[in-house]
DNA sequence: GTCGTCGCGATGATATACGATATGAAATAT
DNA sequence: ATATTTCATATCGTATATCATCGCGACGAC
């Protein structure tokens, strides 16, 4: 295990703290992948603390959904199979795109340029085939939009299920040809109809069509076998 | 403390699971109220067990936002000031309006009927003057009409913020005079739409304003002085 | 050769013990 | 009289130790 102290440390922080956010950290950055089997001693050992930190560490995050545990075998970071993706993946179209609405009376100038700023750069990561940079601003420009959200517990959602989906982030674009290309004409859209004033519902509304049309662009790819239109809504 | 084994036993549980279970209902049946301070002993004295399962179980529900943690001090049952009540009443509703709208066409004529005949006890329950029958109805109605969601994350979802809100279930509808009978003529309404077949969008909008014409009461009635529309979308 | 059983090692689950920290009340100084 | 310090107590945080359970492989019976 090559890195260490890069968590580093806000000096106070309780153990369990640190060995959740260490854990979540190896998750987010694959170091963890699905499948993989957390063993309390194990990291605990690493840690340099005991079981029981971890023990409560690894609870928080089954909660949040991104560790399986089963009881006296263990725990194990989180198997997506694809019912759960695409369930979780519309849940997050659900509510993103209603913190996007709840989001655009707020946002200012500077903020869609900034956002228009992140969609440019998008732009130029498909013509530099590089798919983890655009997944990277990809987020960033939906962070971008839906920031600014009134609702704290909304907001909070939205984070929870990105978090969720985070270990299967990159595989999404590039596996669907012509798809990414769409998805940056898509932002520049929904931007617009902020600017513009439109009312929240069709804000809401856009927001949602992009993502379903992302999640159906993978399912068609994907399945081709099955029905289309099971991100309907 | 009155009962002890109402929660029973499925015998093969966990003891922290036991716990969890414990604390979770004693909040939801009001036993614990906002604020009350969740001593780690004292619990585990009264469920006959050791600490440290109790603070699995309490960590657990910090995470599902049940409770408040704050270091070297304890946890206590989250308080939920005006703001934070709001955020969660709009979650629900964006949420439950979409888990209904995806349970629609699932509904079997004998679901709807049920959901008529629980919004007819309703209707009793406002002659007897029985606001707490009033609102365990409500929320039977509601899961009548979501629990065939077919997506079980947006479920899990819309569970977990209906957790969240039980504390305060009691508060609302007897507050506002008029509301409750308004509710369920909208309540007909919803299962008309639904019976027709009417398109998803419409009955997630429908849904969604039942919801945010209950909260909006709500709001006007307790804090008339503040500009009204806060629950748009 | 296959199936079942037994036992051992790995790992989780829980209990107990001790140290750390916060909170509030009493004591003291100004 | 008030502000500040001290100290006692309640409570949490973590480590260590023990018990329970699971999975797997060896062995033996059929």
């Amino acid at each position: 295990m090559a890195y260490e102290e890069l968590t580093s440390a806000p000096p106070d922080m309780s153990k369990s703290q640190r060995a959740y956010h260490w854990i979540k950290e190896r998750i987010a950055g694959q170091d963890f992948t699905p499948g993989y089997r957390l063993v309390l001693r194990s990291i605990a050992k690493e840690l340099d603390m005991s079981v029981v930190p971890v023990r409560e560490a690894i609870r928080q995050l089954e909660a949040e959904g991104l560790v399986t545990f089963e009881r006296n075998v263990g725990a194990q970071v989180s198997m997506v199979d694809d019912t759960r993706y695409r369930a979780s993946m519309q849940a997050l179209s659900i509510l993103e795109s209603a913190a996007t609405a709840l989001a655009a009376r707020r946002l200012t100038a500077a903020d869609l340029r900034h956002a228009r700023e992140v969609n440019a750069r998008m732009i130029e990561s498909l013509s530099d085939f590089d798919p983890s940079a655009f997944t990277r601003l990809n987020q960033e420009f939906h962070a971008a939009l839906y920031q600014k959200c009134t609702n704290a517990r909304v907001l909070e959602l939205v984070e929870s299920e990105w978090a969720r989906l985070a270990h299967l982030r990159e595989s999404t674009f590039s596996f669907v040809p012509g798809r990414a290309r769409q998805s940056v004409q898509e932002h520049e859209h929904i931007v617009r109809l902020i600017e513009s004033g439109a009312p929240l519902g069709e804000i809401e509304e856009a927001a949602r069509r992009h993502r379903s049309a992302t999640l159906d662009a993978y399912l068609i790819h994907e399945h081709p076998d099955e029905t289309p239109g099971l991100s309907a809504l």
